[in-house]
DNA sequence: CTAGGGTTAG
């Protein structure tokens, strides 16, 4: 079967079995290297010197080698002999594609110039007569699909309509409208889809998809929804795919309701919807934070036999992450890897994100090994993810290591968010200097300190007992015009608990200007020794009341811990009291029939102390009225190990506990309990009682 | 890439 010359030269017929290359192509096209493509180049007019060479025969009895000497060819002439090769080889798997690949560049190179061009008919004309004379209907389809200037598109539609025979025109209009899709130009594929009635042209359904998500990207989803509604007026009915897109509209719109109902629908009519829908569907749920009806849209789709794709992983492990879910996100790519998929950069990143999220240093770190190893290169975006991570578990090491690559990378540089996460790291593990070289390293690439530099800042002057820095920075921080948060004060508040007694007043007048309600409580409590109790517990009421949910319980730690450094132990009592009643703390205390327990976990030092000393105080109240205290005794400290400090609460609670010889002792198969006996308890108690110690 | 669906985030 010889190779039909008016055919379109690209259509290899997918049945044949075997390509015969004639020897008559000159030898370099015979690998079908393309020639260097000077535009313009006529591709059309001699297509056979580059492709039509492959004609197609029947030649068994090369069936096992890969290219051979036709036996019949051979003798004759060397105008007509042939090379044999296997279709199914990737031989010749190379050569269609080359050929294919030679012709479709010419036509994008021919698509681009269209871009750029004038939109004047006749330099879209000049462009377009390097095709030749006869063009295919095929070519003129591709050249508009790879066009993105709506200006000229049209022009060029019309040129074809002028010039082609076309069998098909709809697809003209379709892949045109494409081109108003991918400029977001809603009016142009309106005007375009009147015109093409007006020229008797009927839609189809890839012309109602196409404009609908165009609607999407231009987000007016209530326009998609015009036009889906449109359809059957023009005798059109929606399918797989105008569901997919639909779906998908309404997700965008923040219409969930919709959304799912389409589905519903589109499974009532039976279409069968594929893995890339119920992405969409995943994408969906998630977004609204329906963390479960993602899974159970995984779920569904497996049950109705579709094979998830990487996409469809993906999309759940980003959901996962939302979620903060990172054991499922595990779960989910391990199930991955064991069904044969290979993950993608879009995977990699979503369980980098997932683990950062949920503060899984260690398991981020080894995504981002994993990345680097295969040659997949991280954005801003994920270095920064990376790091910030790593600022809030402590991963000071390996920050540095990271932040190195990341400018040694060719594709990143830092921004303000690494520089304050690096800022951030060495403040908190007691740095000084690289946080202040940090400092300078972003000044030099041209980044202003923002607020959160600052906070850092003024958090790693505390730490190092450097008062004077810490006004300084300040001072710096009014300079710049910005106005304090509720974060800087408290870290200005939390520095006051570490600085020495006579160093509090220089804070002090920073914290007034700062914030002057929190300023009055602090002055109240260093300066009025015998201030009522209740007055405090009103100003600190109110400073409770107008502050942010996030930022209370450390302030009321900081504050407590303020008393407590100035021996102000009856003031502790009244703020922990106060936070409790504002549900501050939560769950302090709690009882059972057989076990009573102090829980400290989220306190300050202060104000665990400061728990112990009011816990103490009931059970000697209890003993008082002469009733039994449970079998089992029990303080919860947490683990203790805090990220930046070796010696957690545990630590220093186990200390204090032996210096007031409480007989609590570590439990060993419980991480940060301390429990007692009933019997040592109450004993205990009694000798303090009896020596006078007891609670004042 | 081959006339229709989504894609990169704090």
């Amino acid at each position: 079967m010889a190779f039909n010359l008016t055919s379109s030269p690209f259509s290899v017929s997918q049945d044949s079995h075997l390509f015969c290359i004639s020897s008559l192509v000159p030898s370099h096209l015979l690998h079908l290297k393309p020639p260097a493509l000077n535009f313009p180049l006529k591709i059309n007019p001699k297509p056979s010197v580059y492709v039509t060479h492959i004609s197609l025969q029947e030649q068994p009895q090369t069936s096992n080698s890969e290219i051979s000497q036709n036996p019949d060819e051979k003798t004759s002439s060397s105008s007509k002999s042939y090379i044999w090769v296997n279709p199914k080889s990737s031989r010749a798997h190379h050569l269609r594609k080359d050929s294919y690949d030679f012709r479709y560049a010419s036509l994008l190179k021919i698509a681009k110039s269209l871009d750029i061009c004038d939109p004047l008919e006749a330099d879209v004309a000049g462009i377009l007569e390097t095709l030749g004379g006869r063009i295919v209907e095929q070519d003129a389809a591709v050249v508009l699909n790879n066009m993105s200037n709506p200006e000229t598109a049209p022009l060029v539609l019309k040129y074809f309509q002028k010039r082609v025979k076309l069998s098909k025109e709809v697809i003209l209009y379709n892949v045109t409208l494409k081109v108003c899709r991918k400029c977001k130009d809603l009016d142009k594929a309106e005007k375009l889809f009147d015109e093409m009635i007006e020229k008797g042209i009927k839609p189809d359904n890839v012309t109602f998809s196409t404009i609908i998500s165009c609607a999407r990207q231009c987000s007016l989803p209530e326009k998609a929804v015009e036009w889906f509604e449109k359809m059957p007026s023009f005798g059109c009915e929606p399918d797989d795919v105008t569901y997919s897109v639909m779906i998908d509209s309404y997700g965008k719109a923040g219409n969930v309701d919709m959304a799912l109902s389409l589905y519903d629908r589109a499974r009532t009519e039976k279409w069968r919807l594929d893995a890339l829908t119920f992405s969409t569907l995943i994408k969906i749920y998630g977004t609204s934070g329906n963390y479960d009806g993602c899974l159970n849209m995984y779920e569904e789709m497996k049950a109705l036999g579709i094979r998830p794709t990487v996409m469809v992983y993906n999309t759940l492990l980003d959901a996962m992450g939302r979620a903060r879910r990172p054991w499922q996100a595990k779960n989910i790519y391990k199930d991955m890897l064991n069904k044969g998929f290979e993950p993608s950069w879009g995977t990699y990143a979503a369980l980098l994100r997932a683990f950062s999220k949920a503060r899984y240093g260690e398991d981020a770190l080894n995504v981002y090994r994993e990345m680097k190893q295969k040659g997949l290169e991280l954005t801003v975006v994920l270095y920064n993810t990376l790091l910030s991570t790593f600022a809030d578990v402590g991963f000071t090491d390996e920050a540095v290591e990271i932040f190195r690559e990341m400018k040694d990378s060719s594709n990143c540089t830092p921004d303000s968010w690494t520089y304050s996460s690096m800022i951030t790291i060495f403040s908190c593990s007691g740095k000084v200097l690289e946080a202040e070289e940090t400092l300078n390293e972003m000044l030099g690439a041209g980044f202003q300190p923002n607020i959160y530099v600052l906070t850092s800042l003024i958090q790693c002057y505390g730490k190092a007992n450097r008062t004077d820095d810490v006004v300084r920075t300040f001072d710096r921080l009014l300079e710049l015009g910005i106005t304090p948060d509720e974060r800087f004060c408290g870290c200005l508040l939390n520095v006051m608990t570490q600085i020495p007694r006579e160093e509090l007043g220089k804070l002090t007048s920073c914290i007034e200007k700062a914030n002057s309600k929190l300023g009055h409580v602090v002055r109240l409590l260093i300066e009025s020794e015998d201030i009522e109790g209740e007055i405090i517990k009103k100003e600190a009421g109110q400073l409770f009341n107008d502050i942010g949910v996030d930022v209370r319980k450390a302030y009321c730690n900081c504050l407590i811990d303020l008393c407590i450094n100035l021996n102000l132990m009856e003031r502790a009592c009244e703020l922990l009291d106060l936070g409790l009643t504002l549900e501050i703390y939560t769950d302090v205390q709690s009882r059972t029939p057989t076990q009573w327990s102090l829980h400290l976990k989220s306190l300050s030092l202060g104000a665990a102390l400061t728990a112990l000393h009011i816990w103490m105080n009931d059970l000697s109240r209890t003993l008082e009225n002469g009733e039994e205290l449970p079998p089992l005794l029990g303080i919860n400290t947490g683990h203790g190990k805090h990220k930046y400090s070796e010696k957690g609460l545990a630590g220093v609670f186990e200390s204090h506990l032996k210096e007031l010889k409480a007989p609590f002792h570590e439990a060993p198969d419980k991480v940060g309990w301390f429990l007692t006996t009933n019997e040592a308890a109450t004993s205990w108690l009694e000798s303090r009682r009896s020596n006078g110690v007891a609670a004042s």
